[in-house]
RNA sequence: GGCCCCGUCGUCUAGUCAGGUCCAGGACACCGGCCUUUCACGCCGGUAACACGGGUUCAAAUCCCGUCGGGGUCACCA
């Protein structure tokens, strides 16, 4: 049998953390099997969905690298992959239901249902609905049909109980009776999800369901549904929820849960898709960095986690350093260009003249920083004019340090008949300085960075020395040197 | 509230089905140290958990019962 697993979001919102782990799950065990992963649009609630939502749910799964082989925009035999372009489909069936009795009308309308459930309430039963629907003789039927009296189609949910055999919480029986006879066509014809989803799944060849856990109710209603249409049952693999730090459901309440969202912060998609995939699934005790094609062939139904998990931000901080460092630096250039374009740091058409440098530079800070966003900040004095150069107060402290100035003065000495041949050379001329002139190592690093970036912290020393190249450093430690020696002119770095 | 699911360090988890090798292992975070020109990286070390109560057993995180706690779901939403 070959695989084939869909991933079937509703266009009301934006993917969320949740969502993009079913579609990684979904899409994982397509790819591990050889099948084939579908992407369905559920746009049956006209009200809510929208053609901006399709497009950031396909924008935010193609950054994930989650690539469907059909669906919108890819086409597909089984089409069309909308649902609102499929109500042609489920007419018949409905029909078929209501001819054979396994589906009525109920011509109820929907206040009168709630005061139902009031009264239930009172009567401190629970609320559920009464099969009122299934009490009108034919000919009262006939009869408020001629009116044009409004109805919705119901399922007539069987006697007994179900059990569903699911792939990762187990053989879970259900009493039919918990389950109300549900609405399957609309007052205004249009089907409902637990009917659509049934007939599409089926037309679709759709295997495996695999799907947030808070569809478990619905895969009772849907087995039902599918007995009752003579259809085949998939198999069903319900996945433990996402929770936020209070333990609930994922919502907007708890900040970013837009997966563009953490594009737009930068995060690397692979580190994404790491950090999504040990949410509720892992291979052993040992291993926690797994790229696409391991986790492609590593993922399992059977490893995935029985509880729900929390969503830990700081984790994801530590998979987006570790896969920026692991990057090759011409490739992380590549990325960080647009970056520092968008910065103000750089002019676009400048990229390709200084990519060696760019490279270095990249190269140079690629252990510092977990999401491309980050890097601007850190490197701006390489951009700055001489001129423009601030410090910020612990540098200028540095700087006006007892014999900071001398020191300045001996390495500008030094730097001048240097050859800048390499970082490393650069490195080698100072040691052999300061073991010259009995400096301490550290006593003139300081001031050299303070007066070259302006700050005390940053890449090695020598990197810095190198990338601005000789006549920057010349002029920056002047610049500095003169600052000093006026007293406090230093312009000091905001923040 | 009914029904269903879940419960190992603060967090993600290994171990639970086939009880002993687990006075519970790894990772993130946190704390300390090392490396070092700073920061970061890296390395070394540390704090920290089997929800609770019974039972079965020579032996229980693992099996059974109960309690408590958490969550999901109960729409003319999906």
């Amino acid at each position: 049998m070959t695989v084939r697993v869909r991933f079937a979001p509703s266009p009301t919102g934006y993917l969320h953390i949740g969502g993009a782990r079913t579609a990684l799950f979904n899409w994982l065990f397509a790819r591990q099997h050889g099948g084939t992963f579908i992407l369905r649009i559920e746009d049956t609630d006209k009200e809510r969905s929208t053609p901006e939502n399709v497009q950031v749910i396909l924008d935010a799964l193609r950054w994930l690298g989650l690539d469907w082989d059909e669906g919108p925009e890819v086409g597909g035999p089984h089409g069309p992959y909308f649902q609102s372009e499929r109500t042609d489909i489920y007419a018949p069936h409905a029909q078929k239901l209501l001819a054979e009795g396994k589906a009525y009308r109920c011509f109820a309308t929907p206040e009168e249902l709630e005061t139902m459930r009031e009264e239930q309430k009172a009567r401190g039963e629970q609320p559920h609905y009464d099969g009122r629907g299934l009490k009108h003789t034919p000919e009262e039927v006939e009869k408020m049909l001629a009116e044009g009296k409004p109805y919705v189609v119901r399922f007539r949910v069987p006697e007994g109980s179900t059990v569903i055999d699911d792939q990762i919480k187990g053989r879970v029986e259900v009493q039919n009776s918990e389950v109300d006879d549900f609405i399957l066509l609309r007052s205004d014809g249009s089907p409902t999800y637990n009917f659509v989803v049934c007939i599409d799944d089926t037309d679709m060849g759709i295997t495996h369901v695999i799907r947030g856990d808070d569809h478990f109710t619905n895969a009772m209603k849907q087995a039902l549904m599918i007995e009752a249409l003579g259809f085949e049952r998939p198999v069903y693999a319900h996945i433990p929820l996402i929770f936020g730090p209070d333990k609930k459901k994922l919502s907007k309440r708890h900040g970013a849960v837009s997966v563009l969202e953490y594009r737009d912060k930068g995060y690397l998609p692979e580190a994404f898709i790491n950090f999504l995939a040990l949410l509720g699934w892992s291979f052993d005790d040992k291993q926690t960095l797994f790229d696409v094609p391991e986790l492609t062939a590593k993922f399992t139904l059977e490893k995935v986690s029985k509880s729900p998990s929390i969503f830990d931000l700081d984790k994801l901080d530590w998979f987006g350093g570790e896969y920026v460092r692991q990057k090759p630096a011409p490739e992380l250039t590549e990325l960080a260009i647009p970056v520092l374009v968008e910065a103000g740091l750089l002019k676009a058409e400048e990229a390709q003249g200084r990519r060696a440098w760019l490279e270095k530079l990249v190269a140079a800070m690629q252990p510092r920083f977990r999401r491309l966003p980050e890097l601007p900040e850190m490197v701006t004095y390489f951009f700055q004019g001489t001129a423009e150069l601030d410090y910020e107060e612990k540098a200028v402290q540095k700087l006006e340090e007892e014999g900071a100035a001398d020191r300045l003065t001996v390495y500008r000495e030094s730097l001048e008949s240097s050859s800048f041949e390499s970082t490393e050379t650069l490195e080698a001329e100072a040691r052999a300085l300061c073991e010259a002139k009995d400096i301490k190592f550290g006593k003139l690093v300081h001031p050299v960075r303070a007066a070259l970036s302006g700050r005390t912290q940053g890449p090695g020393l020598f990197d810095i020395v190198y990338l601005l190249g000789k006549d920057e450093c010349l002029a920056r430690i002047d610049r500095a040197l003169k600052l000093i020696e006026q007293g406090s002119g230093f312009p000091i770095q905001a923040g």
